[in-house]
DNA sequence: AAGTGGTCTAGACCACTCC
DNA sequence: GAGTGGTCTAGACCACTTG
């Protein structure tokens, strides 16, 4: 049970944008509507559209010049997907433009490691069972994720045997647990795949991957669920976008 | 001759509320005044104020909660530098809790190769020429990165002997060139470091570390510079921060 | 001079959490 | 019910670019 509320006006007119620059409404390289005029065409105010645009602009999309106008980026079509807005494996891979495929290797109750009993901060010792489990991600049928996540099962306020793997781990707490992430880091380190890791994604071992370890925290800021991910950056990209600043 | 302008208010109120934060004035876990409160306090509005806030909260530094409160985030201080939110190596390092030291290898003219000037999208084949330097960071003495720029030497207007290596790229475009770079992206691979760099960085040929591959733009879109950054992880953690969404 | 984006305000109303 | 953050508006003024 989901509750669906409406999106917000920015987040509509953030997307109606976005359309019309897929679409070529907005050619690359061209001066789009002023703010004013694109506030008055939707019907809302300048404020309203400025902040739609701003994440547009983060991710250079689109170019604001003070005094002169918005143009659409002409490497907006390059922008490939910006690895730190995904929250989801499966749609980093689909917004990269190909088709995603999840398989679920593993799924197992064990005790946790104490590097695992210290990063979830559990403090009383009769909780450090852990849930785990392991996914396969494909990107065209190719993998290029090996994932695992760890959560104390004292989360679980259900059996997590109907789990789809498509379903993202901020899905699978919702759904199975009474947590919710609200923030979460990851530190991104290079490494040789391990020989279990390069059969499983089909690599040469002596060429290195990225490893991303995560951590996710809810509202209160507390650590409900860790990762530790491989990433096949040479198939998938992981691309940053910095903009603005000095 | 650099302008100076006033910082925005919405920065001005960003910085106080950081030193507040790591003054312990709002200590780690507890509830901020409410944005009212705070926002009369400093004679600003409260959209003035949010925007303010809108930074600390993407890094997670505050949580913010609906008909709760704000609060600081209890791993606040373990907030180590997101490394997408920096432009210069020297400042990234400084806000690690290193201490920087720049030097630079290598500064030459030389011709680009054939990636170089597609990657630079140069199509007058006389432009071909780069100004090319390298610099190696250290923090606290320990060598991080190994860093390579290349710029077509067409864009210089001066003759760039003075140049510190301290300057980020964008000061050095800033001062040697007519361009200034609006945003930039990094891709992010895994390698191992060839000869030459592992003894520059002084480390194990044997231990993959990250390379960065950075194209910096300038406001129509177009590339000016490109580098090419091999970064000890070990080190110097990269992370990454993603908030909300679903 | 005209038009653009950049900044900031004052205030309205809503959704939500807590007591 | 009181107080919080979330959303949105209408409008002012400024800085800047272009003709």
């Amino acid at each position: 049970m989901v509750i669906e509320r409406p999106l917000s006006i920015v987040e509509q007119v953030n997307q109606i944008i976005r359309q019309r620059i897929r679409d070529g409404i907005y050619p690359p390289g061209g001066r789009m509507p002023s703010e004013g005029e694109l506030a008055l065409e939707l019907g809302i105010s300048r404020s309203t559209l400025r902040t739609a645009m701003a994440s547009l602009v983060s991710e250079g999309l689109v170019l604001r010049r003070q005094g002169d106008g918005t143009f659409v980026n002409r490497h907006g079509f390059e922008v490939r997907a910006q690895f730190q807005n995904f929250w989801s494996f499966t749609r980093l891979i689909e917004e990269s433009g190909f088709s995603p495929e999840v398989t679920i290797v593993q799924m197992i109750y064990r005790p946790g490691s104490e590097k695992e009993i210290h990063d979830l901060e559990i403090l009383n010792v009769d909780l450090t069972e852990m849930f785990v489990f392991q996914r396969l991600f494909k990107a065209q049928g190719r993998p290029v994720i090996f994932s695992t996540n760890v959560i104390p099962a004292a989360f679980l306020v259900k059996k997590p045997e109907t789990y789809r793997p498509q379903q993202s781990l901020n899905e699978f707490l919702r759904e199975y647990t009474d947590q919710e992430i609200v923030y979460s880091t990851s530190d991104v380190i290079a490494v040789l795949p391990a020989p279990e890791l390069s059969a499983a994604l089909q690599i040469d071992p002596a060429i290195p991957i990225l490893q991303l370890q995560d951590v996710f925290y809810n509202r209160d800021g507390r650590p409900v669920a860790i990762g530790e991910n491989y990433y096949n950056e040479k198939i998938l990209g992981m691309r940053l976008v910095r903009t603005r600043g000095t």
